[in-house]
DNA sequence: TTCATATAGTTGATATATCAATTATATTTG
DNA sequence: CAAATATAATTGATATATCAACTATATGAA
């Protein structure tokens, strides 16, 4: 069976391509903001545009399992990022409000996020980009159809 | 600042992508071997191609830092795939084996890995491969230049 | 040769990933 | 309605991710 090296194959540019993308936006977003993390910074995100998201919408969102999404409010709460309260429609959710705190970051960070974007793609046009979006669609397709 | 939510980017479909592939695969590999992850199946392939490698070379390769290779090869010791050895050329690096046990499993993983990438390239061309490659690098490029 | 510096690897601390089991509440079905 | 089932979230266990501090050995320059 001779089978190409994993480094040779497409899988690895797309792996490495999307961690040097986050090393690259976490250093931006550090230099400005310490103790946040990119996903962090996306839960807000989501959060702020639609404040009803549930944990597990969340979760589905950023690529995340419900038990990675419990702890990762968690450090949010600590961090007085988020706070969660009661939801009595249904009491098996809780609301996830963004604090004073999570506003803050609010303001400073997609000016971030706006240019970490544009740099990353700069060069690429509008057409490449939609190639690209149609054969990774492609790709996870063939992934997730039974 | 009007920003797209994350959701609505390339970088998100590049993510769920590599995501998907990750999963499919893992789900394949796990119905035939047990307790073995794809990145310990990757560092078994690069390790067979090049038994010179040291755990800073193989991190590289499947993109982990130092301290990730250290614990994952312990754990691969442990579980018997791997068995470190002095290397008196250089007393700083270890020599890595592959173990019987871990031969076993170079016999049953390539068909899987091999089977794996077939299905989820299916259907797509070497042009459009080859397009992939070099919009992702110009995007990793961008992140990565000074 | 000796001392400064570089390199390979380890360890500690904290966060996240993942699976399986569990709790609490809702919803469906007989 | 009561019992079965489904859903949202949590917890425990184990592995991995990441940074910083550290050990041991090598290498280079004075």
């Amino acid at each position: 069976m001779s089978l190409d090296l994993p480094s040779k194959t497409i899988f690895h540019v797309i792996e490495s391509t999307i961690k040097e993308y986050r090393k690259f936006a976490q250093k931006n977003i550090s230099e400005r903001i310490k103790d946040m993390t990119i996903d962090q910074g996306l839960v807000l995100l989501f959060l702020n545009e639609h404040p009803d998201l549930t944990q597990k919408e969340i979760a589905k969102l950023v690529f995340k399992d419900n038990a990675s999404m419990t702890r990762m409010i968690n450090t949010m709460v600590i961090k007085k990022y988020l706070k969660r309260s009661m939801n009595n429609e249904d009491r098996r959710r809780y609301k996830i409000e963004i604090t004073k705190k999570g506003k803050e970051v609010l303001e400073t960070l997609p000016p971030i996020i706006h240019s970490n974007r544009n740099s990353s793609l700069k060069g690429i046009t509008k057409n490449e980009l939609s190639q690209l979006e149609t054969i990774l669609g492609k790709i996870r397709t063939n992934c997730t159809k039974p």
